[in-house]
DNA sequence: CGGGATCATGCAAGCGCTTGGAATGTCGTC
DNA sequence: GACGACATTCCAAGCGCTTGCATGATCCCG
């Protein structure tokens, strides 16, 4: 307990309490196959001299280090925030802790946080990135639970929580179409995913007898302050559009105060959705049209699939729900 | 390599290349010690068979888990995002994982992270939370590197990195007061930190003649959503505020949309000034007068005082800068 | 050519915990 | 009172790596 001696472990504590080291494992870890009056011996040894559990010891003996890694690509403004929210909450309710890794958009970052977390004997990695084909072989190969949210790809590798990007645009274009919008100007941003939504919404815009969409693109994470350099962009353009597809609502929010800044009225003057529904999308003046994903359910989901047998559901598709609200 | 046989250890390199794994071993942790030719060796061997080193057992062995644990309240919207990006990239290049926790703005959830972190042996603890007086305790007794910021604590546990927000407070305050502005509103979000900075804004204020200003706060994390029902109460004021004092750029950033949105000019007819320098605050229209924290900063001088010996100072100040721009 | 330095490597004892199987104790039953 | 069935507890062999110390090998210089 003092800063002079070490700290004080399993067997401190079965000496104490006069029971070999064994008990107090299991004491620890299934309180209920000891006896009561042992459990209350232990229990006060434990707290009499402080003792303090050894993960690291316990995860090399068990080979379950109650460790998760949680991989996405920023911090900031980012889509994912609702996802991790939840999801650290959850595991730590259940002794597990999060190892969380930033890794832009970059496949070879990736590799390096999944490089880290294997190191680290997690026992799930759940992700959003991108992946080399090295690092996907050798996850196929690796029996970790390797857990891919937000997408839906068609072969996944263990696991995917998601939803279909590309449905997400189609349907987007379907909306602003029954709108009556004519003139749509997309904004993506970086990535795979965003990427595939565009794909849908121009491939579904265009079935539906539109013309190809003017499109810019600003890089990840698409934040507010994109939107200025963007909407300059956008009034170069010759013909003006009458509605804009922002990659995200921070995104779209800019927008929406570049558009007032310039005297245009949201929707009349130029209509802007968004993608994401976070919190300031129903708060923003106007409010602004967008697509809600349930983060939340989607780590409740992850959390579940941590343990799960392989023959469960490979692939959950969590759907999506377009919000209309004031700007589209 | 395969799905059925276990994952390749230390020896079997070791064998593989004819070596004991002792060298090995030293190969993966100093380099330099082990002649080149035999480097070679243990390079290929290791590519060959997949190795993935267990840092569960290396910490064990070593006592140092490379993993350091960051506590934050919330993600969103968070200001402690730029500290807690930079801290991963630089950490993670040097081999080092980060465990994150979210605390809120409870001192239960941050004993709780805190047990956690110290069940994993981490090298350090990175906080930004509340602890309760047995933490506390705790933490001073244990010879963990405990490293506290965003605030400078009178008699830090152990190292403190940051800034002092009854300063800060101060600032703004006699900013106002050059500008002209007489009624100031404060919008505090919750936390020791935004009462300092609060209290430190009173206290100056009325030094210089003022009267007591009007407040209202609002919940953690302090988001733009919290905007429109501020607003709404502080319209109901007797007096209406000349300027009002947020929490947070993003809550400022609302309260401008509010403004605008009831026909108000920012700053003429009402001023907005924030706090953190979020990205959003030098693109917003108007953009927003804030006090920019070098977050970034905060992060190197934390990762450097990781290994720093208890000789070093154990109190670094940051500072912070306020950024006068149009919203005020 | 000898002797101490220096370099590279091996030996083996842990690090603190988990867990299968054995051992002991306790009951209820016939 | 013996016996099988449980309920508890213990023994001891690891889990995969690190590291102080010892051992050879190599080298330099007088």
């Amino acid at each position: 307990m003092d800063k002079a001696d070490k700290a004080p472990t399993l067997d401190d504590v079965a000496t104490l309490a006069g029971v070999s080291s064994a008990t107090v494992s299991r004491y620890l870890n299934s309180p209920d196959v000891v006896a009561k009056a042992t459990a209350e011996r232990i229990a006060k040894a434990i707290k009499e001299i402080g003792y303090i559990p050894n993960l690291l010891a316990g995860g090399l003996a068990s080979s379950r280090s109650r460790q998760v890694s949680v991989l996405i690509p920023h911090l900031s403004d980012s889509i994912f925030n609702e996802t991790i929210e939840s999801m650290s909450e959850e595991l730590v309710a259940g002794g597990i802790t999060v190892m969380l890794g930033l890794t832009g958009v970059s496949a070879e970052r990736t590799a390096k946080l999944i490089m880290a977390a294997l190191s680290r004997r997690v026992d799930a990695i759940i992700s959003t990135g991108l992946l080399t084909p090295e690092i996907e072989d050798l996850l196929r190969r690796s029996k970790v639970r390797f857990i891919q949210i937000w997408e839906l790809p068609e072969n996944p590798i263990d696991i995917a929580i998601g939803f279909s990007h590309r449905e997400v645009g189609r349907d987007i274009a379907r909306f602003l179409r029954t709108r009556g919008y004519r003139l749509p100007h997309i904004i993506t941003a970086e990535g795979k995913r965003a990427a595939q939504r565009r794909d849908g919404f121009v491939a579904e815009w265009q079935a539906s007898g539109g013309e190809v969409p003017t499109e810019d693109s600003v890089t990840i994470p698409s934040r507010f302050g994109h939107a200025r350099r963007a909407f300059a962009e956008m009034r170069r353009l010759e013909r003006m559009p009458d509605v804009v597809v922002c990659g995200s609502d921070h995104l779209a929010q800019g927008i929406i105060v570049e558009a007032q800044f310039a005297g245009l009225r949201v929707p009349e003057d130029l209509a802007v959705i968004g993608f994401g529904n976070a919190s300031l999308a129903g708060e923003m003046r106007p409010t602004i049209t967008t697509v809600d994903i349930d983060g939340a359910r989607i780590a409740r989901e992850a959390i579940a699939a941590i343990d799960r047998a392989d023959s469960g559901n490979r692939i959950v598709d969590v759907g999506f729900r377009l919000i209309a609200r004031e700007s589209a």
